[in-house]
RNA sequence: GGGUACUUAGCUCAGUGGAUAGAGCAACCGCCUUCUAAGCGGUCGGUCACAGGUUCGAGUCCUGUAGUACCCGCCA
């Protein structure tokens, strides 16, 4: 309905002109979809707002615009209500053929962008030698719906897996590896990435107690930069360990990410030192060179700077990722820069976005934007923890959810007294499981903390994946059960709304468009959720007071539309999300 | 100390400057001879942290206060 709020906003904006003339050209005619179904389907809020400027009463103002307005072929006669709002009811046949374009329509009647954008979303980004945990879980469903959003919009979108490739923790980790593990650096899978986890975090541990050990540390970072052979290959065989543990996690979540690690930057650091220094911006302090910010300052209220080369000659992930901004946008071409990372980076970005902006970096019409999320909680309100007080590996919570979702499906079967083949549990416990921890991350503001808990995620009914697939198979049973080939309805459908439950599906269905184009705007995929859950609510209720495959013609073919439309709005929006459907559960 | 964010029903949370602030869960009451009841309907539940301000109109914007969380010089 994109195209229509564009039309009636042009009319709106005619008719102001042509009743008040050329003082109200170019006001918005505060055109909105209406808080309550009984206002019809879009209010405009427009004479409230000019009643200073015109020295009218509102309803008045929205009198005489009501004179002025011809939209009967749209709507029916507009109301005016309550101070002055102008309550636009579209007309059913209207509504009908609406939904008749969407039928046909193999992208359920969203357009593509006009003009494609370069994006790139900067997500996951988990470190080598680390073991992926909770902390990533986030970055990585959110950053992948996000991409499928833009994709599906047509833009031209990179994904890009920005790991902790690079700087201190290898220094840490081949210094301490040498001592006790030598064979892990020159052969392939000596260590498992356990063992490995294990050994980077005595290798931290000695970082911060030793000195002389944090020297020796800094001291290989410095090697590994200037490309001793050695540590090099030390380094290749880690990062390949822990390259193939993330995609067994990657495969499992069904994500899909281009690595460039930091170390691919590495090239490029140099480049940024001489192009601040070049600028005026950088200035050496106590050995380091830094670019001072604005409107960032420590205690005493002087203004804090931004470290480019540390003392030592070595560069940080400030530095890296400047480099990465310059790339992006000068040599991959980007028009958008989208970072999913934790809220704790806010200040971070906000600094080294204003660097960039300062070296001149991001040119016209680029937007560099941080996306930034909540923690993920435990159910007592602290940061997620293991038992043992451990941060939980990302791989066994997403086991813990197959098997939740699978004793639970397991169970059902017994009860119902129904038989499934093994590939159907594994397949369908697969599908919940993953869906409930994506879909139960993603419903959540991202910006607020989360607070993770299986049982809510897994429950049945409420907000949650199970209840949105069991619309969708709900559906898919009525196309079983009547033999329905809901690909071929036949070529000159007519869509027919009487009930309530049938309208008020039919008007959440053709908000679709407008959805997506909102969602890829604000980057906040709760409200998708909140439109598929309102979907499902919208469908379930439908199905509830209008038997369809019992219906006569041609209600029946009519409903059967609304069936299909459904299912693959859902299909759609799920997949949006990251989230399969299944046709049985 | 400075910065940022948050504070909405018993719990978990939505909420785009617009009309009577909404869901889900929990509790209680109904509805399966029917396309899967993993569903639907209903009842109960609110000082939108507090105090000011801007506005025709504020949960939403601004200021202050309180509480909570996170960040703050060579880790990422």
């Amino acid at each position: 309905m994109n195209a229509t709020i564009a039309d009636l906003k042009n009319r709106f904006e005619d008719a102001l002109v042509t009743a008040f003339g050329d003082e109200v050209a170019g006001i918005d005619p505060l055109l909105v979809p209406t808080s309550n179904p009984k206002f019809g389907d879009y209010q405009s809020n427009v004479a409230m707002a000019l009643a200073k400027k015109l020295g009218k009463a509102p309803r008045a103002i929205a009198d005489e615009l009501v004179q002025t307005l011809d939209l009967s072929d749209l709507c029916e006669p507009l109301e005016i209500a309550g101070p002055g709002f102008i309550n636009i009811t579209l007309k059913t046949e209207y509504l009908q053929a609406q939904l008749a374009v969407m039928q046909r329509s193999d992208r359920l009647g969203v357009e593509t962008a006009e003009s494609p954008q370069r994006v790139i979303v900067d997500f996951s980004s988990p470190n080598i030698a680390k073991e992926m945990h909770v902390g990533h879980l986030r970055s990585t469903i959110i950053g992948d719906a996000i991409a499928r959003v833009l994709e599906f919009q047509g833009q031209d979108v990179l994904r890009l897996n920005h790991v902790g490739d690079w700087g201190t923790q290898f220094g840490m980790l081949i210094t301490y590896l040498q001592e006790v593990c030598p064979a892990a650096l020159t052969t392939a899978d000596a260590l498992d990435l356990g063992d490995l986890v294990t050994f980077y975090k005595k290798a931290k541990q000695r970082f911060d107690d030793d000195p002389a050990f944090q020297e020796a540390a800094r001291q290989q970072v410095v090697t590994l930069q200037s490309g001793d052979q050695k540590s090099d290959r030390a380094w290749k065989l880690l990062c390949n360990q822990s390259r193939r543990e993330f995609q067994t996690i990657y495969d499992l979540l069904d994500i899909c990410l281009t690595e460039r690690g930091e170390s691919f930057y590495n090239p490029y650091l140099q480049g940024v030192v001489d192009d601040l220094e070049q600028a005026g911006l950088l200035v050496e302090d106590q050995g380091a060179k830094c670019v001072f910010l604005d409107g960032f300052t420590n205690r005493e209220g002087e203004r804090l700077p931004l470290i480019i080369q540390k003392s030592d000659g070595g560069y940080n992930y400030a530095t890296t990722d400047l480099a990465a901004i310059r790339y992006r946008i000068h040599t991959d071409g980007a028009n958008r820069l989208i970072y999913v990372t934790d809220v704790g980076q806010a200040n971070h970005f906000a600094q080294v976005f204003q660097v960039a902006r300062r070296a001149g970096w991001i040119l016209d019409g680029v937007e560099v934007v941080h996306v930034p999320f909540g923690l993920v909680q435990g159910e007592d309100g602290k940061r997620l923890k293991t038992r043992s007080g451990e941060t939980v590996r990302l791989r066994d919570l997403l086991d813990e959810a197959i098997a939740r979702a699978r004793a639970d499906l397991e169970t059902r079967l017994k009860e119902e007294d129904r038989h499934e083949s093994q590939a159907f549990i594994e397949h369908t416990s697969h599908i919940v499981g993953i869906s409930a921890v994506k879909y139960a991350d993603l419903s959540q503001n991202r910006t607020s903390n989360y607070i993770f808990s299986f049982d809510k995620m897994l429950a049945l009914q409420g907000n949650t994946a199970p209840y949105m697939l069991y619309a969708y198979v709900r559906i898919q049973g009525i196309s079983r059960k009547g033999q329905i080939d809901f690909g071929n309805l036949g070529a000159d459908i007519k869509i027919l709304l009487h009930e309530e439950t049938e309208f008020a599906l039919a008007r959440h269905l053709l908000q679709l468009d407008e959805l997506i184009g909102q969602v890829s705007q604000e980057l906040m995929p709760n409200r998708l959720c909140q439109y598929l859950f309102e979907l499902s609510q919208k469908f379930n209720q439908f199905y509830d007071r209008c038997p369809v495959l019992q219906a006569e013609e041609p209600t029946r073919t009519s409903r059967l539309v609304l069936c299909d439309l459904t299912a693959r709005t859902l299909k759609l929006g799920l997949s949006l999300l990251g989230i399969q459907v299944l046709e049985r559960m």
